[in-house]
DNA sequence: AATAATATGTAACCTATGTTACTGCCTAAG
DNA sequence: CTTAGGCAGTAACATAGGTTACATATTATT
């Protein structure tokens, strides 16, 4: 695992940071559908994902849920890094969107790094400049896109996180990253289908051409 | 106006980086409507806000508009601070809501004091921290809360920045930052009057209770 | 094999929001 | 004063999306 961390964070930092971070950073592999962090939880550390993928969830006082976006390799949590640094509670849910390796980053470490390697203070700028556009871009999605559209683009984005034209997934959990109802989706969904860009099956969908 | 900087951020700064904010930025001062930045431009400086408030807009490729939040004293535009660095064009657009003060800070100084000053870093990072966190509660409320909760949340928001009971907008102009329609607006704020939360006028309403 | 649980398809209906159209009113410009 | 343009009130209608209900198909459990 150490060895993949190295090559997949070779290009961002100095080897002196490298093996600052194998030294004190915790490497971890969650399975799919593992929670990493909930809404109100504090953090313990800062994550580096070094394979798989997350899924960065918003919820609702009531019920609703929303998918923001997904963290792969090379990334890793703004909202961590905010939280951890003025030690307030996460405002987000994480989940593994498949099996995923990271490596935890102490947050003692992260304030440290920041003054002493440009690299690193670079990284964690270009993190959050990614995740304030990904943020802005979900927001677009919703204020200025209808349902068949946002489900188009949540379609297209899985594509791309899993790298397949199979997509698992019922119905009802697109239902629960959009924030709308399983009827509602199976509806567009078989819409569609029928204009010859997707085959609906049970528990997967296979996509054709978008 | 350098008097009203020292006192705005004398609480953020140590003295030297305040001397040399002092020595290399662009003070300003902006009037009610005038555009700071627009999409797609290119971005002369960070801007420090000493009294005022500036509105920052999202638009859609077609015509929506929807404001994201306010910046107000002691605040930076983070987004500023990401395409700055990043050198990439304007994702939003910012408008001066009433008269307002700012100090234009040059890019290369911002990355030049992140390593040389603790208080400059921890500005930045918190100023992050905030716009984040703002960006999650206007998603929040596009996502979870219909349009007669949001127009509520947009008075109360208005009047606690013109710190004033009496909200100088047209319909139109509040459906516009919604991204609503003037129809739409008017029947529910004729709504909220019955229920004896405001009384309309031509071109401004009163706030009672909410 | 029989039964239960889960996923999907579909119809019927409701409501919030957007659209169009028209009204009267206020106010600024002439 | 007169008039034109901007602002607000309201009705009538269209539509997307949410809700409820039920049928059917697939898979898991006994």
């Amino acid at each position: 695992m150490i060895e993949e961390f190295k090559t997949s964070y070779r290009q961002h930092f100095e080897e002196t940071l490298i093996n600052e971070i194998i030294e004190v950073g915790i490497f971890k592999e969650v399975n799919e559908g593992h929670k990493l962090i909930d809404i109100g939880e504090y953090l313990r550390g800062m994550p580096l994902l070094i394979s798989g993928a997350i899924k960065i969830l918003r919820e609702d006082s009531d019920d609703g849920e929303l998918l923001l976006y997904y963290l792969e390799r090379g990334d890793t949590c703004s909202m961590t890094m905010t939280c951890c640094m003025g030690n307030t509670k996460s405002e987000i849910r994480a989940i593994a969107e498949m099996d995923t390796k990271i490596v935890l980053v102490p947050i003692q470490k992260m304030e440290l790094w920041i003054a002493k390697y440009k690299s690193w203070r670079n990284f964690v700028f270009e993190s959050y400049h990614n995740r304030l556009n990904e943020l802005l871009h979900t927001l677009d999605s919703i204020a200025f896109n209808a349902m068949d559209q946002r489900l188009l683009d949540y379609i297209k984005e899985k594509r791309r996180i899993v790298k397949n034209d199979i997509i698992k997934n019922t119905h009802q959990e697109i239902a629960y990253d959009l924030n709308s109802s399983r009827v509602v989706i199976s509806r567009l969904l078989k819409k569609l289908e029928r204009l010859g860009h997707v085959d609906l099956h049970r528990n997967y969908i296979k996509v054709l051409n978008l």
